[in-house]
DNA sequence: CAATCTAGGTAACGATGCCACATAGTGGGG
DNA sequence: CCCCACTATGTGGCATCGTTACCTAGATTG
């Protein structure tokens, strides 16, 4: 067995900003939505997440504001803009169509 | 637009097993069937496939050996092994675990 | 009081795919 | 006849990005 699973890479960005379009969360409400969403079977490292909203912000297709989280606590609640929601619309339309490539060699019996 | 698309990542040593599943192939081959298969969805770059079949060699979980193509050119021919088939089982069910979950996240509706 | 959860963060690292290029033989078109 | 495109393998350097392993800090709960 040679790693984990570092499937993530490339689609972590994405997943992210889906994350985002239903309104602004939290970094740490992003890791703990799309766990739930996927019961465990996506799980965020602090070590990817944090860096990678940078990045996203950075690129403009996030956007960050300080505020209080839900158990009142200071937290830093990201948005998308509207750059973002073009960028998630592209991305996922790459994913489908990857993930539909890929199950097309992939799933078929041996 | 950031980048490409390097979903591949992780992805690719399974679709090398999953494309020598039906037989021993050259390198060449394997990336032509993979574009072939996918209508172009997937390319496999060579400075990808070359490295990743000596990583998949030197595991053991291939073993090649010099033979000669359908076009009589010298070409190095791959072969899965037992564990190498074996690897092609897990491989494939992480995949589907995994793109089931993405697709649960980034497919329905905004 | 300790542990656990919420919340954010950083540094160093490694894996892996990509780009660009090199080599070489062959077949076909102009 | 020459050049291009295709088959076929390979390499070096690079960049990206997620992971591991930490750290801080406040609140809650056992």
């Amino acid at each position: 067995m040679p790693d984990k699973t570092e499937h993530l890479h490339g689609t972590l960005d994405a997943l992210i900003l889906k994350t985002l379009s239903s309104g602004p969360r939290h970094g740490y409400a992003i890791a703990r939505w799309l766990e739930d969403t996927t019961d465990g079977a996506l799980a965020i490292e602090e070590g990817s997440l944090y860096p990678a909203l940078y990045r996203l912000e950075k690129r403009r297709v996030i956007e960050a504001e300080w505020g209080t989280s839900e158990l009142g606590r200071r937290a830093k609640f990201y948005a998308l803009t509207p750059r973002g929601r073009a960028e998630l619309r592209q991305r996922t339309a790459e994913w489908a169509r990857f993930a539909e490539a890929v199950s097309r060699v992939l799933l078929p019996a041996t």
